[in-house]
RNA sequence: GGGGAGAUACCCAAGCGGCCAAAGGGGGCAGACUGUAAAUCUGUUGUCGAACGACUUCGAAGGUUCGAAUCCUUCUCUCCCCA
């Protein structure tokens, strides 16, 4: 085991916020005195099946705490899922139903392996506990809060402020969740800087129930493609890490400039010093910022999938948009002499409905073979054809 | 419990009897320019239909009217003030 100050560096890496890290040093002491690895709590909502690389940036962490050989608890929130995280919403989350919590939480075990050791992971469901309070338990837990102190998140306030409504059932998702540290008797929680009032609940809870309160790491939140918003699959700005090679590489060369030294600094691998001569030398014009985002690109997608793949991402993404030939794979489609353009690209559902194809086609966007056509209510003789719709799709036609 | 305001398309927001498939902005999509960058500019943005047009849509259900997002009734939801 590394000396304490040593697993401090490591851990401080990336990291926004550390409440405090005084705290943490003398727990890391404590468990390298005693030789107790310390209980890393980490807690996930169901509600969105696929992890994207918003997610990662918290599990890589909780990776790094792993691999310095302390506990991770992976809490999957079956049960605050059904209440609905009012964290960073502008309105009230919907619930959703114990099926889809449950069908939620095992895709998201499988996936959140492909980083963390599972032999090494304990998974916790907080409907364990949870679902065997009372009325009275509960009532008890929200007598240790005040309506005040949780107008002070921000979110709630900016809602009051706002004339928008909070729903009682959401005040009491941070409590739900602090007390989840409780149940635990977790020595760190790692979260989001959104989730930063919901781990000092968590501290707070501890306190009254005579434990020594956990430390509160909060990890920057990673914005999404448009480089504005924070990425997340309702804004659909996101890079899931079950996405094909293809696909993450094209999403990843779109973002801008600025973006990618983000996304450097908190998905990449590489060393801080490595990253800021990175930056110097595209600054001074000595290496292009489009080279620097390929790597970054396939760095990533070697990640999630495999150096190989990643590489062939990398040739076909040139092949299509660098050289504007066809890419290898296509969808293969056949087609009557009879059947029109529309009813094609219907079909192979290039476009989220008929008129939509059209105004795309009136603005330029459909290829056959490379030249634009400007009408597709059209058919097309025997043959065979390169259909394209939009920059992304593509397909094998066949007429017969 | 009493009084007031409100619910419009993906989001914000105008419209307050026909000219409303519904202004404007954001976002999305496509094009130009590029590095599929970003920024900028242009077009477009309910569905079906080649097109004339037809159909569905302004919280929900009824009603008035030749005609309703707009008027009336009931209901649902939200916010504010007072208690």
């Amino acid at each position: 085991m590394l000396r304490p100050e040593e697993q401090l560096e490591q851990i401080k890496r990336g990291t926004e916020e550390i409440i405090s890290e005084e705290d943490l040093l003398k727990k890391l002491q404590k468990s390298y005195d005693e030789g107790k690895p310390l209980r890393i709590k980490a807690g996930f909502d169901p509600t969105a099946p696929d992890l994207h690389l918003g997610h990662t940036v918290l599990i890589q962490k909780l990776k790094h705490f792993q691999d310095l050989g302390h506990q991770v608890i992976f809490l999957i929130g079956d049960f605050t899922g059904m209440i609905g995280d009012p964290t960073g919403k502008s309105e009230t989350r919907k619930a959703l139903t114990k099926e889809q919590v449950l069908a939620n939480a095992e895709t998201y075990k499988e996936q959140v392996f492909k980083i963390l050791d599972p032999a090494k992971t304990e998974v916790a469901f907080n409907s364990t506990w949870m679902e065997k309070m009372n009325s009275q338990d509960m009532i008890r837990l929200a007598s240790q809060y005040t309506v005040a102190r949780m107008l002070e998140r921000d979110d709630f306030s900016k809602r009051y402020a706002n004339n928008k409504p909070i729903s009682i059932h959401e005040f009491l998702y941070p409590l739900v969740q602090g007390y989840d540290s409780v149940a635990l008797k977790s020595d760190v929680e790692l979260g989001g800087t959104d989730q930063k009032f919901n781990l000092l609940v968590g501290r707070d809870l501890q306190r009254s129930h005579g434990q020594a309160p956990q430390v509160a790491l909060t990890m920057p939140i990673l914005e999404g493609l448009d480089g504005v918003n924070k990425m997340s699959k309702s804004l659909n700005n996101y890079i899931g890490i079950a996405e094909s090679p293809a696909d993450m590489f094209g999403k990843m060369m779109s973002i801008s400039d600025d973006l990618m030294f983000r996304y450097y600094l908190l998905l990449s691998d590489k060393s801080l010093s490595e990253i800021d001569a990175l930056k110097k030398a595209v600054a001074e014009g000595s290496r292009h910022p489009m080279e620097a985002k390929k790597e970054l690109a396939v760095e990533i997608i070697t990640r999630f999938h495999s150096a190989d793949a990643a590489v062939k991402a990398r040739e076909g993404f040139e092949k299509i948009f660098s050289k504007h030939e066809n890419p290898d794979e296509m969808v293969a489609c056949e087609a009557k002499t009879d059947e029109k353009l529309v009813d094609i690209i219907d079909r192979l559902k290039f476009a989220p409905s008929k008129s939509e194809a059209r105004r795309t086609a009136k603005a330029g966007g459909v290829y056959i073979d490379g030249n634009k056509v400007d009408s597709i209510d059209i058919t097309l003789d025997k043959g065979e054809y390169v259909l394209r719709v939009g920059k992304k799709n593509f397909a094998r036609l066949t007429v017969n």
